[in-house]
DNA sequence: CATGAATGAGATTTCATTCAT
DNA sequence: CATGAATGAAATCTCATTCAT
């Protein structure tokens, strides 16, 4: 399988030159990751720095050591940096998600490791979460995403809360996708005061107080 | 009552124009709100419109009637027009929040009507709720804000949560800061599905089940 | 009646700040034009020295003393300059051919100031040849104006031929049409050759032997 | 007799790959054009198509089947490109116009032939017209061939008309060089409004009239 | 010879802001 | 106070050209 299955690959693979690459050749590169991650790795340093509109492309080529016209040869555009991040970030929150989600039959489990997936998924890049939380607020990115990709992700906690009250162990009353929603609002919530106040401590360690608001909340 | 309560002026009262003229002629210029607020108003049309860094300042003056130049005679720069909406919206948000808050004694009325003011406030104008959401969720305006009136706002749910703590009638091992913002995060989500799902409904509507989750999440 | 009456304004009158003016105050402004036809000079001479697509919109500014975005409230784009050079110069030829071609009765007559006054036009700035008959040589711009405003000045050529075979002293065989393309295409390659030949006696000189040979070419 | 003629070698024969195989090789290479040909071909394709300025080297490249640096093995840069198709055209005309004039002795049919040449050449390939007469129509350009090659073709006019005049039947008073050019310009405007006009009559079939009415011109 | 990924200089255009009227 | 024409800095994106493979 692919190590790295949520990259979203914009471009046809023609412009991927490790692709047209023997395999031993591509890791024989060593340490530094292809052009394209390199950039999109790039641009989530930047654009959190910066935030999305007063970032530069050309910091973000500089950042990433390569040319301003590369970062054209694998992005259409500069917003198509920002909907990479995006995609590139929620397609490897779905497929943990997925992971998390078969490893254990009991529904409040299920939620507290999705809860716990993404504030781990946030905390490791400070910077990403800031794009994430930030720069992704903008009605245009979140209109063509949130009905899609952020969904998908979400369908693993409306999924859960089903279970439980299937169960018996969640209250009937409570609908599952407003449910889903108020977890991920506090969650989002959570990661930006983790984000401003600068917390040295991981942000997955404030998991437990949440869930357990919540856990409450939704049992009978 | 003040008939402009949450109004905040950034810029000297020299530079406002209807504190220059008698009474009578202000008064007389009618219905129509003065030159400041027009443009501030217009603002958030056109901020929820095109976005904060998508919109021209031209627009906003069009859209206000005035002259590009006028409307900085009465904010500095754009940018002030969008902190000037955060500060006029939360103004109102605050002083809504400390009548409601004494209007009860009980803490769960309390933060049922907290919650009911947030969403009353947003779902009136669907564009300030878009221009708050998502506009005002950039680092810069977060940073400056988040710390003061923002935290001001959030202080009615925290003050609200520790009552109850102390009545007996909420959970001792629940953070009240993690708390409150929990349920903010869960407001601020539902503002946003309400905005993109371009729900007819009362906003407002919607606040049963979220504060119900909340309230059996937090009491014994 | 204007004393411009070739000029075509492509932006509104909104634009046009001297028509806001009382007319005193534009006359008083003395020998300076105002801004948009000293953009459109500025760049008939830039767009000659260096050609439309080396020509950048800045040298236009410079040339014309303004500022760079000021031509941009002139004129829609870069594009839009060539083509309000065009329209400039074909209205004022549309208006002289009117004059002339009602000066006089006799078809040779006619061709022969119609012929005089498209060297005179174009002798008396070389720049303005340049740009008319190198420049515009470009399939956009003949496809777009050819048909319609280079055509309206050719018909006064194809009118007069049309007169002279109904008068009886031009031959019936000739396609006026073909006759008038005929025509033109000697007086515009007359004008590449005293542009290339930097020739400092004046172009309409030249009109006799082309004139001769062309009513030779169609007399009985 | 060549069999490339026209072609116009700008980089050393040591660049051209064909001449460094072996001929059977180059004949096992088929129908196809050699390299060199075929990118000029796909030039002239791509120029008529798009204009020189907005043409693209890579849009070159992809028509010729080649990839884009190898454009770079046979022509110095974009502008060689152009050129060379003015050459490579011109060549061709003046060795036609060699055989037609050496082919017949009347003045009148000679010119009548190199006219009819003129046209024919032009029509075989609406491209090569449109390039011909539309993008090689810059100052630059002109100034650079319309003293060499240009002049080379329009002197077998020039010298057909003195010979009309030393034989008496063309008018002692016409200037041969502004005749030559007359009947060029009328030549070219035609071609123009060939490409223009869609037409799909055979081009060479409009040279009667202009023959005609040059003839009349130029006769006693 | 051929390739095509990478380069980076450069130009159009926008728009926040100013200031003379 | 109000105006809106003018400014000019700034940034995205393009594309001719190069050069390592």
């Amino acid at each position: 399988m692919n190590n790295r299955p949520s990259l979203n690959r914009p471009l046809s693979d023609v412009n991927r030159p490790s692709l047209n690459k023997p395999l031993s050749e591509v890791l024989a590169a060593g340490p530094s990751p292809d052009k394209y991650e390199s950039i999109l790795l790039a641009a989530i340093r930047v654009f959190a720095r910066n935030g999305f509109f007063n970032a530069k492309v050309a910091d973000v080529a500089r950042e990433a050591g390569v040319a301003d016209g590369t970062v054209y040869l694998y992005f259409k555009n500069k917003e198509e940096l920002l909907t990479s991040i995006f995609n590139y970030t929620l397609d490897e929150a779905i497929a943990l998600a997925k992971v998390e989600t078969e490893a254990v039959a009991d529904p409040a489990q299920k939620l507290e490791r999705l809860a716990k997936l993404y504030l781990r998924l946030m905390g490791k890049d400070r910077n990403l979460a800031v794009v994430f939380h930030f720069e992704l607020r903008q009605p245009k990115f979140i209109e063509q995403f949130s009905a899609t990709k952020l969904n998908e992700f979400l369908d693993f906690i409306v999924a859960a809360v089903k279970e439980g009250q299937l169960g018996g162990s969640f209250r009937e009353e409570i609908s599952p996708s407003i449910a889903a929603r108020a977890l991920y609002g506090a969650l989002a919530e959570r990661v930006i005061q983790w984000i401003l106040s600068q917390d040295e401590a991981p942000l997955v360690d404030s998991c437990g107080p949440l869930i357990d608001l919540f856990l409450n909340g939704v049992r009978r």
